[in-house]
RNA sequence: GGGCCCGUGGUCUAGUGGUUAUGACGCCGCGCUUACAACGCGGAGGUCGGCGGUUCGAUUCCGCUCGGGCCCACCA
């Protein structure tokens, strides 16, 4: 057997990784007549590279695959990717030095698909280095012509039943770039202005000062709003004030929104100058008055303004102000507006027509969907329900962008009705695709929905992409597996994901789309900030793995509770390949005795009975832990018997047996037993290096190919054994206090003993156990006396 | 501003209404004892963020406060 004394782990981990290649371990079985554990694993964002808290959160939810597995599971772990959307948009302008508005669509959208396979190429090195056990098999891409089609009949359901529709609503817009942009790509920009305190008139002939950074927006007014706490104005709600200039009248209302201490107190409304003015819109159902255009200039509305930018007419309207004696002052001010990351324009909101799916009247539905699934931490629940109850609109779903899933829709050019695609016309792009049959009315034109869908009401469907739902809801795969085991992801997510995939599948199949999820908390850099590009402080994974190893940087990953979040130290690495290195010694170890498979002896040594007792209560607490999903926990209890025990004590006890052959059957048996058990609860963590010593060491005896598809430890019931427990334990305590002593008189540990004089509080226990102390410790006779504590008489 | 979580020796972390509060890294001393110096043995090091309350008793329960993280909202 080769046990160098130091392995090359990465050496090491590239053979076990193609060995697992080769023998298709992790492949999902359709026809196994096993129980099914399936695993939703979050499809990553095509935006760029990886980084170390990808690494720390898909491991987490793999310690999972893994467990289940060795429990006899017949694990679905599939993968997929989420190129879908505008991040993979960004990432090909910026890999491509382009600007999507600058080219065709149907350019575009080929150079995000270049993109993203490039770039799915190194994710799944990393994944694959890094052990994760997905069926590669089992692959979808939330942009390809499959998973459109789920989409797409998705929508068509929808709209079905009626949860689907279409209305004006605000939009963000660049006036100079002339098209909707995402909230993503708004930045903050710090610019100067001016508040101008202009004089509204009421109807009784009184004024009031109202201040305001866009006074061109006075043809859009459409209200004027005080706080209602603010005793200065009370008397005003009701009431009405006259625009200057335009002379129409608005309601005064009062809304908590307004702050009192801004301005005057008193603030106008228009559709639409900020995000204030959106929500205003949204809650009052106001009609809207838009007085800009979408190329930034003023429209008739706007009367004798019509055609100037946004800026001419703000000076254009101070002056007319000014000449009528209406504009009390202005005061030039700094503050953040929102412009368009790419050209620093100042957004406007538009009106556009938007698709949005209904849901709000489902809200106690969702909650009762929340309650009947597991959550792990219990806590993040409540994430999930502050954010239902905070719901106030409903689903826009539709966005103005290029590379999505396009909406399977016309309209009549005629007529303006909508027109849907068939269901075997799916996946359609309308662009390109023409409805199957003419309007009602009889026209045969139509014009094509240009946009395409939200990324998350395709994210939201990957249960129903995996069960394969567009081949119906009956056949056999369907029912393997959905609802789903298991939906991991980190908790900055639950809100989007979790909550529109619960929703989407509430709503099409009437289930609850699985049945735990597992939320892991961030991997952040060392002073606990989140990684990114832009901080410069990502750390990637595979120089990481290359620099120490795969098992290393999941080792790292366990070793922080579920759901919290955990500093990335490079040092910490350092923990996994001395654990590592520390197993390999102990299998080397091992193997120097272990010719063959030992048989069970007749009568196992006192010794040996206690380190199976040890062994059964670690096999109990990693089961249960991980069952509860505390992967930590069970490699807490693991790791501390491993080096505490196990090696601390245990094997330093047995070796008088195994070099004189005394009772060596029982020592052997117990060690190869407790040395596979210990592999097998490291596996989940370590698999590279654990699977390495059961093919060194145990494959030939075991028969299973792999340990990762062996079975899970169980412990006998004769292991339970309270007495062996208690005198091991005394054993130790005696062993410490003897090591403690030959320390303080600089006697090394091989040094041969006479006589030594124990004191221990239960004298007649160690005796039962005398013996093994002694040769452990070489002491020629130990005696034994009575005393209050553990310690070496003189 | 709202919600959730976290705050334990220099660093990371376990844990509990009750004797001297867990383990690891780092540090100090000794040791290459036939698996392992990527190791072993021993040692030093903590008013369990702060204040107040409940209790016979609180690191653990409650309230407030400070600090950190994430999500959401806000910036006329």
């Amino acid at each position: 057997m080769d046990f160098p004394k130091r392995p090359n782990f990465q050496e090491l981990e590239k053979e076990i990784m193609d060995f697992w290649e080769k023998e298709k371990l992790y492949k999902f079985n359709l026809e196994a007549d096993k129980p099914v554990y399936s695993i939703d694993t979050p499809p990553p964002t095509i935006s760029g590279k990886l980084h170390i808290g990808h690494a720390f959160s898909y491991s987490q939810a793999e310690f999972i695959a893994r467990y289940k597995r060795m429990r006899g599971y017949n694990v679905f772990y599939p993968f997929g990717y989420d190129n879908n959307g505008l991040p993979t948009e960004k990432l090909a302008e910026e890999m491509h030095g382009v600007k999507a508005k600058d080219m065709s669509r149907a350019k575009f959208v080929e150079l995000c698909l270049e993109t993203s396979r490039k770039v799915e190429k190194e994710y799944e090195r990393v994944f694959k280095r890094m052990g994760i056990s997905c069926d590669w098999n089992e692959l979808y891409r939330t942009i390809e012509p499959r998973v459109q089609k789920i989409s797409q009949t998705s929508f068509l359901k929808l709209y079905e039943k009626g949860r689907v529709y279409r209305k004006l609503a605000p939009t963000l817009w660049c006036p100079k770039c002339e098209t909707a942009i995402a909230q993503v790509e708004l930045k903050d920009k710090e610019v100067n202005s001016f508040f101008n305190y202009i004089l509204f008139e009421l109807e009784d002939g009184g004024k009031i000062e109202i201040a305001t950074t866009r006074p061109e927006l006075l043809a859009s007014c459409c209200a004027v709003f005080v706080h209602p706490g603010d005793k200065r104005y009370k008397h005003l709600v009701g009431k009405k004030a006259k625009v200057p200039l335009f002379n129409f009248y608005v309601p005064i209302m009062a809304d908590k929104r307004v702050d009192p201490n801004k301005g005057t107190g008193i603030v106008m409304f228009c559709t639409f100058g900020d995000l204030t003015d959106v929500e205003w819109f949204k809650a009052y159902k106001f009609e809207p008055k838009i007085s800009i255009a979408s190329d930034g200039t003023l429209n008739e509305l706007a009367g004798k303004y019509k055609g100037m930018k946004v800026k001419e007419a703000r000076e254009a309207i101070i002056e007319d102000l000014k000449k009528e004696g209406l504009l009390v002052k202005q005061v030039p001010i700094k503050h953040v507006v929102n412009v368009h990351e790419r050209c620093d324009t100042e957004i406007e909101f538009l009106l556009t027509k938007q698709w949005f799916i209904k849901y709000l009247d489902l809200k106690e539905k969702f909650l009762e969907a929340g309650r009947k699934i597991k959550w792990w931490p219990e806590h993040m629940r409540v994430r999930y329900e502050n954010w239902i109850n905070g719901l106030q609109w409903d689903w826009c779903i539709s966005r103005q962008r290029y590379f999505g899933v396009p909406f399977p829709v016309w309209y009549c050019k005629k007529c303006g009705k909508e027109i849907l695609a068939s269901y075997d016309q799916l996946p359609v792009d309308p662009l390109k695709d023409k409805p199957s049959k003419p309007c009602s009315c009889g026209c045969k034109e139509f014009v094509p929905e240009k946009d395409v869908m939200d990324t998350w009401a395709t994210s939201a469907l990957t249960p129903l992409i995996n069960a394969a739902w567009d081949k119906g809801t009956e056949h056999k795969r369907f029912k393997m597996l959905y609802p789903m085991s298991l939906r991991p992801n980190a908790h900055d997510i639950i809100t989007f994901w979790d909550f529109n995939t619960i929703a989407m599948c509430m709503l099409h199949t009437g289930k609850v789309p699985f049945e735990n999820i597992m939320i892991s908390g961030h991997g952040l850099d060392r002073h606990g900030r989140k990684m990114s590009k832009s901080r410069g402080n990502v750390v990637l994974p595979l120089d990481m793995m290359e620099k120490y190893s795969a098992d290393a940087l999941r080792w790292w990953a366990a070793s922080v509770k579920l759901g919290e979040d955990l500093n990335f130290r490079e040092e910490d690495l350092r923990k996994g390949i001395r654990h590592a290195t520390k197993l390999w010694n102990t299998a080397r170890f091992a193997s120097m005795h272990l010719k063959e498979k030992p048989n069970k002896p007749a009568k196992l040594n006192i010794v040996d009975r206690w380190l199976l007792a040890e062994l059964a209560e670690v096999i109990d607490a990693c089961t249960e832990a991980f069952e509860h999903y505390e992967y930590s926990k069970a490699k807490m209890h693991a790791e501390q018997f491993f080096w505490n025990v196990f090696c601390d004590y245990y094997l330093e006890m047995i070796k008088y047996r195994l070099y004189s052959g005394e009772e060596k059957d029982s020592a052997l048996w117990t060690l190869y037993n407790s040395l596979l058990i210990l592999l097998k609860l490291f596996a989940p963590f370590i698999p590279f290096v654990t699977e390495k010593i059961y093919q060194l060491l145990f494959r030939n005896y075991e028969g299973t190919k792999s340990i990762h598809i062996s079975e899970w430890p169980k412990s006998e019931k004769d292991w339970y054994d309270k007495e062996a427990l208690a005198l091991g334990r005394i054993a130790v305590e005696c062993i410490a206090a003897l090591r403690k002593w030959k320390k303080l008189k600089n006697l090394s540990l091989a040094e041969e003993v006479e006589n030594i004089t124990l004191a221990h509080p239960e004298p007649e226990k160690v005796e039962t156990i005398k013996k093994e102390i002694e040769k452990t410790m070489r002491i020629k006779n130990l005696l034994v006396e009575k005393g209050s504590e553990v310690i070496v008489k003189e």
